[in-house]
DNA sequence: ATAATCACCTGCTCGC
DNA sequence: TGCGAGCAGGTGATTA
């Protein structure tokens, strides 16, 4: 599910609801995430107010004051609100409970996400430290993509998704930029010229804004913090459509790996 | 430093 | 209907 645009679709839907309550309880019926959910977590928590809920990457952040949790929600993963008496469902691995009848209820099939405690509250964190800047900031653009990219032989598209160039970007929103850009994925990053970078810079930024303003994109079942599914998925113009025709031109969409992933391209438009 | 591979998990789909 | 293989939104760790 998460790519940045389901990450901040999640915070928004959370955030209005757990603002400037305070953390009754924390319980954590499964702490075997991607790495252990920390003993001390629910103390250091429990009878601390939400100060706000950022976004960093693909991070969310509840800043307690003096100290701060910070979720990944894996591929599979989610946030939603639910009434504190609501049964636990499969894989609902920890409940923040709050003042006014909230709770906040993490679920992660996979438990490829994880739970931490940053104390106090800091970039500097080794998660957070090598993290490029925010697609969606004046931080990033075509310049800095031409820049980092020099020399470098891997494909754009492992270069796009590389969270020390540029965050955010994960497989369906890489391909759906480069498809925007006319970019083959598999071109060598460094071969790429400065004018082409600009329009991918474009394309990246397009491409999350939408997704963002759609709700996010729903596989099998994302649902944002609010339980709306997202709508993105409708609109999505390469990644999945492998076999398919290209939307601007009819040539049948090539489908190959790059690093595992799967990765769609069309052979006309796209060089 | 860069690039490729592995690993962590569960669930779903596909082909036999 | 059952069963194994392969694949899935991410990314740190480990190799060359």
């Amino acid at each position: 599910m998460p790519e940045l645009p389901e990450v901040e679709t999640t915070r928004r839907g959370v955030a209005p609801h757990i603002t400037g309550r305070k953390i009754l309880k924390v319980n954590v019926y499964e702490p075997r995430l991607r790495w252990p959910v920390p003993a001390d977590l629910p103390a250091a928590a429990e009878g601390k107010t939400v100060q706000d809920v950022t976004r960093r990457a693909k991070y969310l952040l509840i800043n307690l004051g003096e100290n701060e949790l910070l979720f990944h929600l894996g591929m599979s993963g989610n946030l939603r609100i639910v009434a504190p008496e609501t049964p636990r469902m499969k894989h609902d691995h920890v409940d923040i409970l709050l003042e006014g009848d909230i709770t906040l209820r993490y679920n992660d099939p996979r438990r490829f996400g994880c739970l931490l405690l940053l104390n106090p509250p800091t970039q500097e964190h080794p998660l957070l430290r090598h993290l490029g800047p925010e697609p969606l900031s004046d931080q990033f653009s075509g310049e800095l993509l031409y820049k980092l990219s020099r020399q470098r032989k891997s494909p754009v598209k492992t270069f796009l998704m590389d969270q020390a160039i540029v965050v955010g970007v994960g497989n369906i929103y890489a391909n759906e930029a480069l498809f925007l850009a006319g970019i083959r994925p598999t071109r060598p990053a460094g071969e790429v010229s400065l004018k082409r970078y600009q329009a991918l810079a474009d394309a990246v930024r397009k491409v999350l804004s939408d997704a963002i303003n759609m709700g996010g994109t729903t596989l099998r079942d994302f649902v944002g913090g609010d339980g709306k599914p997202g709508y993105f998925q409708q609109t999505l113009r390469a990644y999945g459509r492998g076999g398919q025709p290209c939307i601007l031109c009819k040539t049948e969409l090539k489908e190959i790996k790059l690093g595992q992933r799967a990765s769609v391209f069309c052979p006309s438009c796209q060089r």
